[in-house]
DNA sequence: CGTTATGTTTCACT
DNA sequence: CAGTGAAACATAAC
């Protein structure tokens, strides 16, 4: 479930276990999932090391001790696993690379919308991938410099990793709720005040969901995300939270909260 | 059987 | 060229 808070958690996850052991076997079982031939995987990955990783909004860079750094994207259902018997590979863990104590570090990804890539520079990664700066990150000039000529939805341009790389489907959902504004309200209707609310809720909100560990039930009580289901009230109005379609993506909000 | 799912890329249209 | 919207991608779960 990889927003940018998730994406957090699994570089921790990742630091804290597949660093500085050497590499000695990668096994793909779709081809599909990868952006580069096996053998180019082979040849960088094999006998190498994890060294560190960054990452970009709900882009996962892995230095390593050879010459490329590999790029991960988890989609809408990957996750990292480090596990010691191959007994315990999960079901769709389509990738596993095993490292020389023998433990293995798998790629699960049921519905195989991630993909592993290798690239020579974050840099140029992020350039052609027009990526943001990670949201998390991003400072306030450079997101009212991304809204400036928009005239689309708020929500979609929330989304949109060229402006706050990392913010998915709950969080701009989430950070829309916080920000008391309405999914669809127009950018170019947007006083700079609402600008500014908008980027502070955004910050709010991935503040909060990491040091939740994007365990959304920890969640503070007054967030949308316990809501955001067919049925539920307003935790503010308890009104019925609505269910529409942004930009092809379901989206709740809270009608009276979030004026248009 | 039809619908839906937390994402990105591609392509057609303005 | 820039901006936008819709479709496509692959698969499981309800």
């Amino acid at each position: 479930m990889p927003e940018l808070p998730e994406v957090e958690n699994y570089k921790i996850y990742i630091d804290s276990t597949a660093l500085h052991q050497r590499i000695t076997a990668m096994d793909c079982r779709d081809q599909r999932l990868l952006k580069q031939s096996k053998s180019d995987f082979d040849s960088h990955l094999i006998n190498q090391e994890f060294k560190a990783t960054q990452r970009i909004g709900k882009y996962l860079f892995v230095e390593t001790t050879g010459e490329k750094i590999l790029v991960i994207h988890f989609g809408m259902t990957g996750r990292p696993n480090y596990y010691k018997s191959e007994d315990d590979r999960p079901q769709y863990a389509h990738i596993q690379l095993t490292f020389e104590n023998g433990f293995h570090f798998a790629f699960e990804n049921k519905r195989k919308f991630g993909w592993w890539d290798l690239t020579s520079s974050v840099a140029e990664f992020k350039a052609e991938h027009n990526l943001s700066d990670d949201a998390r990150n991003l400072k306030l000039d450079d997101f009212k410099d991304s809204l400036e000529n928009r005239k689309t939805d708020i929500k979609k341009i929330l989304m949109d990793q060229s402006v706050a790389a990392g913010v998915g489907n709950w969080m701009a959902d989430e950070i829309l709720y916080q920000a008391k504004m309405h999914p669809t309200k127009k950018v170019e209707d947007l006083t700079p005040e609402d600008i500014e609310r908008v980027f502070d809720c955004m910050k709010t909100v991935i503040e909060v969901a990491i040091e939740n560990d994007a365990h959304y039930s920890d969640f503070p009580e007054h967030f949308l995300m316990h809501f955001r289901k067919e049925g539920a009230t307003c935790f503010h109005t308890g009104a019925d939270i609505k269910k529409i379609k942004v930009g092809g993506r379901t989206t709740y909000f809270s009608p009276q909260w979030q004026e248009l």
